[in-house]
DNA sequence: GCGACAG
DNA sequence: ATCTTGTCGC
C-alpha cells in the first residue's frame, strides 16, 4: 500500500471503516458495565515505530499491573509491519490490528484497559479506546496527551493545581474531561472508551497517577517497554 | 489555498 | 509517532 494515501483501494478501505464505526457507535454505553470495587488488574497499551527499507514497523506492548499495589503482573509484546498511515480520527485503523494480535498473547485477563488516545472524545465518538472495546469485550478508557479539537470547540484549561479538571462539553454532551495530574504539568485528556462513566474513568486514572509521570502508570510502563523493545527489534533488522 | 491534526 | 543536546529544577 502506498503511503501517500492516493491508492484507491485505500480510500475504499477507509470508507468501509466509516460504516463500521457508525455501526459500532450504537453499542457505546457511557455507564459502568462492571463493579468498580472489584478491579484487580488493569492494562496499558502503547506502540513504538521505526522505519526499515522504506517500510514502517511497530512493536506493541501491553503491560498489566495490580490495581492496588501497582506492581507489574504481566508484560507482552508483538511487532509487525504497519501499512495504514496516521490520519487524525483514524488512529484505530492504524494501530488496532497489531494491538488485537498482541492482546491474544495475554495470560492474565485485565478488568479494564487504558489506551494512549481518545475514546468518546472523537469526531464520531469512536476513538481507539472505544473501537477496541468491541473486540476486547472489556471496559476501556482513553487517555490522550494532547487535545483533538471537535467541532471547533476549545476546552477550558483546568486550574494549575493537583487533580484539577474541567469537563469537555460539545453540543451539550460530555465528550471527555481534562485532568491536570499535578500542579505545574500540562493536563491530560480523559474520555470514556466503553461500558464506563466519566467519573469512574477519572477515578481509575487518578488511582494510576504517581509523581513519576503525567501519564497513568499502565500507559507509562507500556511506553517505556515499547521503546526498549524497539531497540531490540531494530538491532535484529540490522543484523539480518 | 490555509490551517488543524489523538498517535 | 519520530528526528534530537543541553539544561533548568525538584
Amino acid at each position: 500500500m502506498k503511503k501517500d494515501g492516493q491508492n484507491p483501494n485505500y480510500c475504499e478501505y477507509l470508507a468501509n471503516f466509516e460504516k463500521e464505526q457508525n455501526k459500532l457507535k450504537k453499542g457505546i454505553k457511557l455507564e459502568n458495565g462492571f463493579d468498580k470495587n472489584k478491579i484487580k488488574f488493569i492494562s496499558g497499551i502503547d506502540l513504538a515505530y521505526w522505519e526499515n527499507n522504506n517500510e514502517t514497523y511497530a512493536v506493541c506492548c501491553i503491560v498489566t499491573i495490580d490495581y492496588e499495589s501497582h506492581q507489574i503482573v504481566e508484560t507482552k509484546y508483538l511487532s509487525g509491519e504497519i501499512t495504514v498511515p496516521y490520519i487524525a480520527g483514524y488512529l484505530s485503523f492504524r494501530e488496532l490490528p497489531l494491538i488485537l494480535e498482541t492482546y491474544k498473547l495475554l495470560e492474565i485477563e485485565p478488568d479494564i484497559i487504558m489506551f494512549d488516545g481518545n475514546g468518546f472524545l472523537h469526531y464520531r465518538n469512536m476513538g481507539i479506546a472505544t473501537h477496541a472495546s468491541f473486540y476486547l469485550h472489556k471496559p476501556t478508557i482513553g487517555v490522550a496527551k494532547s487535545y483533538l479539537k471537535i467541532e471547533n470547540v476549545e476546552y477550558h484549561m483546568p486550574l494549575d493545581e493537583d487533580r484539577a479538571f474541567t469537563d469537555i462539553i460539545i453540543h451539550s454532551t460530555v465528550y471527555g474531561r481534562t485532568l491536570r495530574p499535578h500542579k505545574g504539568v500540562k493536563p491530560i485528556f480523559i474520555s470514556c472508551g466503553n461500558w464506563i462513566d466519566i467519573d469512574t474513568a477519572t477515578d481509575i486514572v487518578l488511582n494510576c497517577i504517581n509523581q513519576e509521570s503525567r501519564q497513568p502508570i499502565p500507559i507509562r510502563l507500556a511506553d517505556i517497554e515499547t521503546r526498549k523493545m524497539r531497540e531490540v527489534f531494530m538491532r535484529e533488522h540490522k543484523s539480518l
